[in-house]
DNA sequence: ATGAAAGCGCTAACAT
DNA sequence: ATGTTAGCGCTTTCAT
């Protein structure tokens, strides 16, 4: 019942050459000067026997792929999966196809992922970058291939990149929290060179400076499975006594960082006030409820979603690269009010 | 610097014939008898320059895509999203690549999808089906491109499914809260007639028709947005004071039942037992920690795609559809507890 | 053991 | 306005 019909097929029974019905379907009718009656035919023969042109073919022959490559950290990593969701909304809506995978910030295997994409001959591609992976990205620049950037930057490399703040936004938070009364403040993030990381280290840091008070960093070790993240911090938080307030560098190490807060019994935020980065549902929820950094999710997507977009529709116009830095939002919440210190 | 190389580059630049070349790449140099020091410098002279072969092509005239179909509800969900992660390393090391979509439950958005997919010679398909889309299953499996089902089944469609014990799973948790004293227990779900949801409520129903309860069944439309979930909640629950226990059907509706809890300023358990089905962070970390039902999340994507890897490998032999069900666990927390009610 | 050639389904330059 | 034809890059049959 079902042999695939080709444009050769249709062709045939419609006793048309098959460029006319390529052309037709490719909407080239007009400009071809087609007689609309032909067309009307062809159109409705089309429709009737439910033929749909086989896109590998298409793709081979025009080099285009209508699919776009989005590379994320982590995929199950709500963040990433909000901007995950948005971005295929906006893709399919364009004709395009999302083909994803999670980097797991591993650089070899990066390296692997984009060079299968390149043999699917992706149309475009959206990358949270590992370090080190600026040699293949400039590679795919080199051969005219859209590239944007998002979360972190590559700051030898020139192509597209939507960010927010992040110096300012652990400068704002740190400040709050110092204006609470806190002097003890560890901040704690994965160990990382990516250049959000660090901007974030850098605002915590000139906070505190600018206080005079001692930065306290702490690093763990970026690993999926929540025990490797929750033992260190562990250790850490029933060491450091002294402590009156932690801030928590991402929303996977919050909600690890919670959890071992819950664990110890410690109140929040009486005997540690907290403040996380990323805001969550756990946090919106937690009692007391947490306060922390919102990145502009929507905002981050469509703005990487657009660009690309943007860069798709017109591949001959050379674009200036652009860095887009958005505002995140502060959520004061009850988990780094002052408490007794307010003297 | 970058003229993508051609099979037949290499072919010519080694003064041998592309067939001889494609053999090689693909293996079957022993079995075509071709000499080993050849091979080698064939080998040698392809890693070298780096050439790798056009997929598109490869696509196109084996008719394999290498590209496994995933459509889920919602990739922006928790649940989802997790499994999303491990089907992908899973295919990914079996040399497979992923391209997904959200349905969001749209069975129109849905037929499209899978419409787009089959122009795209997708090898295998992941589905968690939306209601109404029995015919275009069908019709995938007549012919024969392998689909295995999830979270909830077509039951007049005969492939493979992954499934967990959704009717045990709400009897055991509503037979929980009868045995803490509860009497006024609502089942609060999304208006759906997707197997699992009917599943679910019947589960319940059954517990509380056991003991001669009343079962209290609220429904509220599905909708990405929350706030149109929070908002019938909100009323619901504002009026009817009378409950002294609730059942939330899915993590999307027992986070939204939890924001409203908290505004409302409901005291969890003493005006109101909790439960919720799907176990999330949320739920651990609330205060008190919610009881919830928690779905082997890791288990069912590993069965799932170790369903579609084996159909995908050994496409001529028929395997007979099966149906894997799978046990949920009960994670039993505070917010369930007998309170005062035990006489 | 190696090569020639057909053809997967499509697009587009060229011809009429 | 419509048709002819040459590929896109690969696999594979068939011939040698």
């Amino acid at each position: 019942m079902k042999k695939k019909l080709s444009i050769n097929d249709i062709a045939k029974s419609l006793n048309v050459s098959k460029t006319t019905i390529s052309f037709i379907l490719n909407g080239r009718a007009q400009e071809m000067r087609i007689g609309d009656e032909l067309v009307d035919r062809v159109l409705k023969f089309v429709n009737e026997v439910g033929f749909r042109p086989n896109s590998l073919a298409q793709s081979l022959r025009s080099g285009k792929s209508n699919i776009i490559g989005l590379m994320v950290e982590d995929i199950s990593n709500p963040f990433f999966a909000k901007i995950a969701r948005y971005i295929e909304d906006r893709a399919y809506q364009s004709g395009y196809k999302i083909i994803y995978c999670s980097t797991n910030n591993d650089t070899k295997k990066t390296q692997d992922l984009i060079a299968m994409y390149r043999d699917r001959h992706i149309d475009g591609y959206i990358i949270a970058p590992p370090e080190g992976i600026e040699e293949d990205i400039e590679s795919l620049l080199k051969d005219n291939l859209p590239v944007v950037l998002f979360d972190r930057n590559l700051p030898k490399v020139e192509t597209d990149y939507i960010e927010i703040d992040n110096r300012f936004s652990t400068y704002n938070a740190t400040s709050h929290l110092i204006e609470q009364g806190k002097k003890n403040i560890a901040y704690i993030t994965f160990s990382s060179k990516q250049t959000q990381m660090q901007a974030r280290i850098k605002g915590y840091t000139n906070a505190m400076k600018e206080k005079n008070l001692q930065p306290i960093i702490k690093e763990v070790v970026f690993n999926q499975n929540e025990d490797f993240i929750i033992e260190p911090i562990t250790a850490y938080l029933k060491k450091h006594t002294e402590l009156d307030a932690v801030f928590f560098g991402t929303d996977h190490i919050g909600s690890c960082g919670l959890k071992v807060i819950q664990a110890l019994g410690i109140k929040v935020p009486s005997d540690l006030a907290v403040v996380a980065f990323d805001d969550y549902d756990v946090f919106k929820l937690y009692s007391p409820p947490i306060t922390a950094v919102a990145q502009p999710i929507e905002k981050i997507a469509e703005n990487v979603i657009s660009l690309l977009l943007n860069k798709l529709n017109s591949p001959t116009v050379y674009q200036k690269p652009q860095t887009i830095t958005l505002k995140t939002t502060f959520n004061i919440r009850a988990s780094s009010k002052g408490s007794l210190v307010t003297q």
